[in-house]
RNA sequence: GCCGAAGUGGCGGAACUGGCAGACGCGCGCGACUCAAACUCGCGUUCCUUUGAGGAUUGUGGGUUCGAUUCCCACCUUCGGCACCA
């Protein structure tokens, strides 16, 4: 075995035995513990990317290592397959999405494959299947029979270059941009599906049982933007125009122990009532104002700089809770896509209320004063926004108001349950989160399964008519716009309660709809009595670890949190949360340091890697780089380490075991000693994603293998042990060449179905070690000693050292700090 | 403004529970091999003073401790998320 190391050669190779052995087929096995591993699935671009690589190989080499622990590790992949680029590419080139996405799907599986990952390909599923769609508007059906899934109109966000509404979670930035092509949203006034993320907004916030990271938790917790308080009824007062009044106005606050200090209310200029309650004096006004905000976008709305305008609308409410009369004005600082669209306002405990008031001559009456200092009164210069006692609030006068948010603040609690008696108000929670946008105007996408019918309105088209099948006849505009609206017939059909001519819906599903529950389509891909096989599931959900990217933490994240638990209500799917463990990696960026994209010529293209290096190589490098979940720039000198390293590993088999000339026990004792440290350490690293650590410590290993073996003296027996030992801690991360190796030793295929080595205690274990020896804390010398000394013992050895004598000589000894099998310090 | 993360040699990073700072690698320097170069191998490589030896050092300034990259306080810088959220 003299010959050269060729990945070109024994990648191919092994890729194809493994596939032809069906070695990483995972089936149900009741005898073994399961563990589904999952790693996001990409998006058919028609590239893999080396982030792609990133993301992957080191998922796939925990997954190895799981499997090498007795786990029946099931490793899947697939393709998010709907989406915009390919009609994008539609608009641009001519070529049918379907086409498109189908010939990029074809290159990638190749180019997936070249990464030697474990994936079972038997279980790929591709959401643009027509196999798969069919379920995906099935899941639609059955959130709109339990009332999850309705149509709405409303304000929402339109991407012009897009040409389609987006989710909230889509739009990002302060400039409120596309999340696909950047571009900033527009307002839009629509008719759109909507599914009730809400209803499960408290449950999306408890994490409990969840091994997730801290930030997703972070983020999603953020996103969600929970808040106590209380949602009080306002009502509006006749006026001379003939109104008779009445009307309830609504609203939700944090404060509801200031409502005593509400001075005026501020609906938002969009809100349903206002035209109504706005007198005929101020009719203009008010028009033009509303005018004025309808024209402004959210960027200009929402900049917390900008100067608070607003205008009267002439019209009153009665405060509940004390018979005040109070002017309505309107406001674009009040949002109505927030709480409930109207707001009291208190100027005197409110920054927003009180530079308002101030600036139109409103009243300011303050209810909270703070504990011991002088009374506040209508002088203040700012709103006092801090605890104190109530005041000006009738029998609550004097009542503590503490620094607790929401019902934990025992003051907040007791004026919400005198509300709810009064029957005004109860204490109530509001959201930032948003019902999920599904609506598309798109044709590349899963069919919104709905008809529409003049006589009986929508209704679902019926299960024995699914699927909806995309028609392929269909052409594009220039401008974009959905071919499905302008198909001249694939959107008639009959109604299913009446049987008379109806319309289909022409918008499909958000692609973040098909991602929810592709983790299901995996268990069974080709099963078509229902979306997933049953059997499936109950043996391998829920998905034991989920890797991928961060950005996905307030879109696909909670979607598919949302999705599962919808699904459990509905008795499809079983337990809390579809991913128990979540782990995210970071971002390779272009050696420049920044993000990589086409533009800017710094994209690191894998397929030129794998023929320059071998994907072993390039699999090593991207573990040992960076820290996973940090990532950083690219180094296109520093992979040359990690081709060094996978050169040494074989030239190290290549060269063999020396001939023996005598054997050295100590060497071999301390080699061993090494060898089971490394195998702790790496165990260790695999259990906690700290990959980097994996590789420097099978680098570190191999720099002690080659000076034991040069320096001689090692039996065969050790050096069987050290090299078996090698190839099952480097097999999951270089998987080719450790196949390669582990055949040329002349053991049983596979190394892959080979168990992870067990550490041998006693071989780490010293009788001496090196104990530290400072002086006033200060590392003065280290000595060698024996394993489990005494103080005493151990301060007589450090007192020996000539160089700790030179610090403490003439000194008084005052102290002495031992701790046991590491160091010792003497303070003098 | 709010929530959070990070800051360690020329560079990427390591240091697991408060106990040897800089593992491992890149780069660089010197040497061996070579006619020569590449590869490979060996040695060196935080900074300062330096003969020996010592001093300083984990963004800055304090604190706790025998001892701090690690804990606490304040500040600076960078990055991420949210933001007129009532």
């Amino acid at each position: 075995m003299t010959d050269q190391y060729n990945p070109a050669e024994i990648e191919p190779k092994w890729q194809a035995k493994w596939d032809q052995d069906g070695l990483y087929q995972a089936d149900i096995d009741p005898d073994k513990t399961k563990y589904y591993a999952l790693t996001m699935l990409p998006y058919p671009s028609g590239d893999l990317h080396i982030g792609h690589w990133y993301a992957m190989t080191p998922s796939d080499a925990r997954a190895r290592y799981m499997r090498m622990n007795g786990y029946n590790v099931m490793f899947p992949i697939g393709f998010d397959a709907f989406g915009l680029p390919a009609e994008g590419a539609a608009i641009k080139h001519g070529i049918h999405p379907k086409k498109w996405t189908y010939a990029n799907i074809d290159s990638m599986r190749a180019q997936l494959r070249s990464m030697g990952a474990m994936w079972d390909w038997r279980r790929e599923a591709v959401s643009s299947d027509v196999k798969y769609y069919y379920w995906t508007e099935w899941f639609f059906i059955q959130l709109y029979k339990h009332g999850l899934a309705y149509r709405k109109h409303s304000t929402v966000n339109w991407c012009p270059s897009c040409n389609t509404t987006l989710a909230n979670e889509q739009v990002w930035g302060d400039d409120r941009h596309c999340e696909r092509c950047k571009t900033p949203v527009i307002q839009k006034d629509m008719q759109q599906w909507f599914f009730r993320t809400t209803n499960y907004a408290d449950e999306l916030l408890d994490f409990s049982d969840m091994d997730w990271s801290d930030q997703v938790r972070r983020l999603q917790t953020n996103w969600i933007g929970r808040s106590e308080g209380a949602s009080v009824v306002f009502r509006t007062v006749p006026e001379a125009d003939g109104d008779n009044g009445g009307d309830p106005i609504e609203i939700f606050t944090t404060r509801p122990d200031t409502l005593w200090g509400a001075t005026f209310m501020v609906l938002a200029p969009e809100h349903p009532l206002v035209d109504k309650i706005t007198t005929a004096e101020n009719h203009e006004n008010v028009a033009a104002y509303k005018e004025q905000a309808a024209r402004q976008s959210d960027i200009q709305r929402s900049s917390v700089d900008k100067e608070k305008t607003g205008v009267f609308t002439g019209g009153y409410a009665i405060n509940p809770v004390n018979q005040a009369r109070i002017p309505i004005w309107i406001a674009d600082y009040v949002m109505m896509g927030y709480g409930t669209g109207a707001i009291m306002a208190v100027p005197a405990h409110d920054e927003r209320d009180f530079a308002f008031a101030r600036k139109y001559d409103l009243e300011i009456i303050p209810v909270i004063q703070p504990e011991g200092e002088a009374f506040i009164g209508a002088t203040m210069k700012e709103a006092y926004v801090g605890p104190g006692l109530m005041i000006n609030s009738a029998h609550f006068n004097g009542v503590e108001i503490s620094e607790e948010k929401g019902q934990a603040n025992p003051g907040i609690a007791a004026v919400s349950d005198w509300l709810e008696e009064k029957g005004v108000g109860k204490a109530d929670v509001s959201y930032k989160l948003r019902d999920w946008l599904i609506s598309r105007q798109r044709y590349w996408g899963a069919p919104i399964p709905m008809i529409y019918c003049e006589q009986c309105g929508w209704n679902p088209v019926p299960e024995d008519g699914l699927p909806v099948v995309l028609p392929d006849d269909v052409e594009w505009l220039p401008t974009g716009e959905s071919p499905l609206k302008l198909h001249p017939n694939w959107k008639n059909t009959t109604c299913p309660e009446c049987g008379g001519p109806a319309e289909r819906e022409t918008d499909t599903m958000d692609t973040f709809m098909c991602s929810s529950w592709y983790h299901l389509r995996y268990l069974s891909p080709d099963y078509d009595k229902g979306p997933f096989d049953p059997e499936e599931y109950d043996y391998w959900m829920p998905v034991d670890i989920y890797t991928g990217g961060i950005e996905h933490a307030t879109m696909h994240l909670i979607y598919t949190r949302f999705f599962h638990k919808a699904m459990r209500d509905f008795g499809i799917t079983k337990g809390k949360e579809p991913m128990t463990q979540l782990r995210n990696q970071g971002m390779v960026l272009g050696e420049d340091g920044e993000k990589m994209s086409k533009s800017r010529g710094n994209v690191i293209a894998p397929d030129e890697l794998v023929e320059a290096y071998g994907a072993d190589t390039i699999r090593a490098y991207l573990m040992f780089f960076a820290r996973w979940d940090r990532g950083g720039p690219w180094d296109s000198q520093g992979i040359e380490g990690s081709v060094r390293w996978v050169h040494r590993i074989w030239r190290f088999f290549a060269d063999g075991r020396p001939e023996l000339q005598s054997q050295n026990k100590d060497l071999e004792h301390s080699l061993r000693r090494k060898l089971h440290q490394i195998l702790k350490q790496v165990t260790h690293d695999f259990e906690n994603f700290e990959f980097n650590t994996i590789i420097s410590s099978l680098m570190e290993l191999l720099n002690e293998m080659y000076a034991a073996r040069d320096a001689g003296g090692v039996g065969a027996d050790v050096w069987a042990e050290v090299t078996d030992l090698y190839l099952r801690m480097a097999a999951p991360v270089i998987p080719h060449v450790t196949e390669e190796l582990w055949e040329r030793l002349g053991k049983p295929y596979s190394i892959h179905v080979q168990s992870w080595p067990t550490v041998d205690e006693e071989a780490i274990k010293v009788d001496e070690f090196t104990l530290i020896v400072q002086v006033n804390g200060k590392l003065r010398d280290r000595i060698s000693v024996a394993v489990g000394i005494g103080e005493d013992e151990a301060c007589e050895a450090a007192l020996a050292s000539e160089a700790v004598q030179r610090f403490v000589d003439g000194k008084e000894l005052r102290r002495v700090i031992y701790i046991e099998g590491r160091l010792i310090n003497i303070v003098v």
